[in-house]
DNA sequence: ACACTGTTGAGACCGATTTAGCGATAACAT
DNA sequence: ATGTTATCGCTAAATCGGTCTCAACAGTGT
C-alpha cells in the first residue's frame, strides 16, 4: 500500500521565498487578481497575466503566487472537486459561486448563514463554507 | 501552455464494468461503508477492507467503488481541498462535517439552510453545497 | 467436480498539476 | 554604467489520484 497517512491530500501552492523585487511579471499577476475581481486558479491568472507580460510562464504563476500567498496578499479559495483558487486576501467573510458552464468562481457579498444541523454531541465547529452552484450571468 | 480548458479537473473514480460476482472483496468494500456510516475516500476504504480481506488491493478497492457508483449503491461526496469520497447512495439531502484534525468526513442530518446571498443579477442557482469544520468527538 | 469466465493483486503506467534545477536576464544599489 | 544576485523561462522531474495489464485465482452453472 503506497500511503499510510490517509489524509490531507489537500494541496496549496508551497512556500516560496518572498520576492524582494518588483518584476513585470509580479505586477502582472497582482493586477490579474485586482482586474478579474474573483478567484483564479494558477491557469486562469497565467492566461490574465499573459495579456500583459508576453511569455510569462506558468513556473513563474506558481513561484509569485507562492510568494504572494505568503506575504498574505492572497488567500487559497478551496472548491470542491476543483484545483486551488486564489483571492486577494482582507475582504470580509464571503462565499462562492461556481458556474459548472465556464467553470469560474465568483465572489458572493456577505455570508447570512444561520442554521442549527444537528451534531453529535462532543463535535466542534470552528467554520464553515458555503458554496452555490448554478450558471453566471454570462453563460445565462 | 498545455492545458487549453481551464476547469474541469474534478475526478471521480470512473465507469467500470457492474460486478456480478459476489467476492469476499467486494462484500469486505460494501461492509466498509455500511460500518463506518460516513464518507470514505478510497484510501480509508481499503483500510476498512483491509481488516477482512487480507491482501485486498487498491485497485480493486477502486474497482469496486467504481461499480458501486455505477451502480447507484454508493454516491461521490467532494471536499473542498480533498480528494474524492464516497458514502451510501439514497439518504436525503445533507451535508458535511470535516475534522481537521484526523482528516475524516462525517454526515449532518438534514440541511435547514435558509438564506439569500446578494447574487449580481443574471446569475440562476442549481444547488449548493456546505461544509462544517472543526474536531469531531473522537479528536476533542 | 469441472470448465468457463469474471475478478483479483501487484506493479507499471497515465494525464494533469505542481515543483525543482539551472543558465540567462534584469532589478536595484552603488 | 556596473556588479550583485533575485527572478525569470525553460524543461525535467516529482506528485497524486486513478487506470491498465495480465497471469493467477475463484464464483457460478452444469
Amino acid at each position: 500500500m503506497p500511503n499510510q497517512h490517509l489524509e490531507d491530500s489537500s494541496q496549496v501552492v508551497g512556500q516560496v521565498a518572498v520576492q524582494l523585487r518588483n518584476t513585470r511579471q509580479k505586477e502582472a499577476i497582482r493586477a490579474a487578481f485586482v482586474n478579474a475581481n474573483r478567484p483564479l486558479s494558477p491557469d486562469e491568472t497565467l492566461t490574465y497575466a499573459q495579456e500583459q507580460v508576453d511569455g510569462i510562464s506558468i513556473a513563474t504563476v506558481y513561484r509569485n503566487i507562492g510568494a504572494l500567498v505568503e506575504e498574505k496578499w492572497l488567500m487559497p479559495v478551496e472548491i470542491p472537486g476543483e484545483s486551488t483558487r486564489y483571492e486577494v486576501a482582507g475582504k470580509e467573510h464571503h462565499h462562492h459561486f461556481h458556474c459548472h458552464t465556464c467553470g469560474k468562481v465568483f465572489e458572493m457579498e456577505g455570508c447570512g448563514i444561520q442554521l442549527k444541523p444537528k451534531l453529535p454531541r462532543g463535535f466542534r465547529v470552528t467554520g464553515h463554507e458555503f458554496f452555490l452552484y448554478g450558471i453566471c450571468a454570462d453563460c445565462n
